[in-house]
DNA sequence: TGACCGATGAAT
DNA sequence: TTCATCGGTCAT
């Protein structure tokens, strides 16, 4: 039987959290059914110094209050007027930082999350934050929690060698400054469930 | 209370 | 490459 990852596996360094998640499972209980998938790639948010980061500056805000948790919570947040994005916040109360669960391979309930995307195209389902969130019916009640707790949680899985990991500036981020040029991007070679080409 | 805007997605 | 999109956020 699977577990969930221990408390202290968030409380490292997020760039370190973000390439290590990769080939993880990423499960959501729903109605008591799981919807899981394989994380193929991640994004790391480093906090006050990264200009892309939304706790920029020591920001601190009632939206940002889920970065501020200790490692090993959920920070849900709205984008767009009609997307949710999925984050694993990182290290420690005193870091606000996060990893952004950018892509998916579907592996369980792939019906379900057809569903509740509208989509049939496997590669459709999970290529993309938006994207992903819809297809495991994340949003904002998703905010804030524990990932040890049994409505969402990531479990081990397969472990993925530094060598099928490619690292690029991230996506969406073109008001950064320097911030933007950082390869904080991480996904996982090859894999055919990757948010962009 | 309301002006502002985005860690996107989909179509082209 | 372009653009629809609109609720939430945050400063007032």
């Amino acid at each position: 039987m699977p577990m969930s990852l221990p408390q202290s596996f968030y409380r490292q360094s997020t760039k370190k959290v973000a390439k290590e998640l990769l080939g993880k499972k990423l499960v959501r209980i729903y109605k008591g059914k799981r919807i899981s998938g394989i994380i193929t790639e991640t994004e790391a948010y480093l906090g006050i110094k990264d200009m892309a980061c939304h706790s920029f500056g020591g920001r601190m805000t009632e939206r940002l209050k889920p970065m501020y948790l200790d490692g090993g919570h959920s920070y849900v947040y709205f984008i767009y007027g009609m997307y949710f994005c999925f984050n694993v916040v990182t290290r420690t109360s005193k870091h606000p930082e996060a990893v952004l669960i950018r892509a998916l391979e579907p592996l369980e309930n792939i019906e379900l999350m057809k569903s509740f995307r509208g989509k049939d195209d496997l590669k459709q389902l999970t290529t993309g934050p938006g994207k992903l969130a819809q297809a495991l019916n994340i949003t904002k009640d998703l905010n804030g929690l524990s990932l040890a707790e049994n409505q969402i949680f990531i479990e081990d899985h397969s472990k993925i060698s530094p060598s099928k990991i490619v690292m690029k500036p991230r996506i969406g981020i073109d008001y950064a400054g320097e911030a933007k040029d950082w390869p904080l991007r991480y996904y996982i070679k090859d894999s055919q469930f990757i948010s962009k080409k």
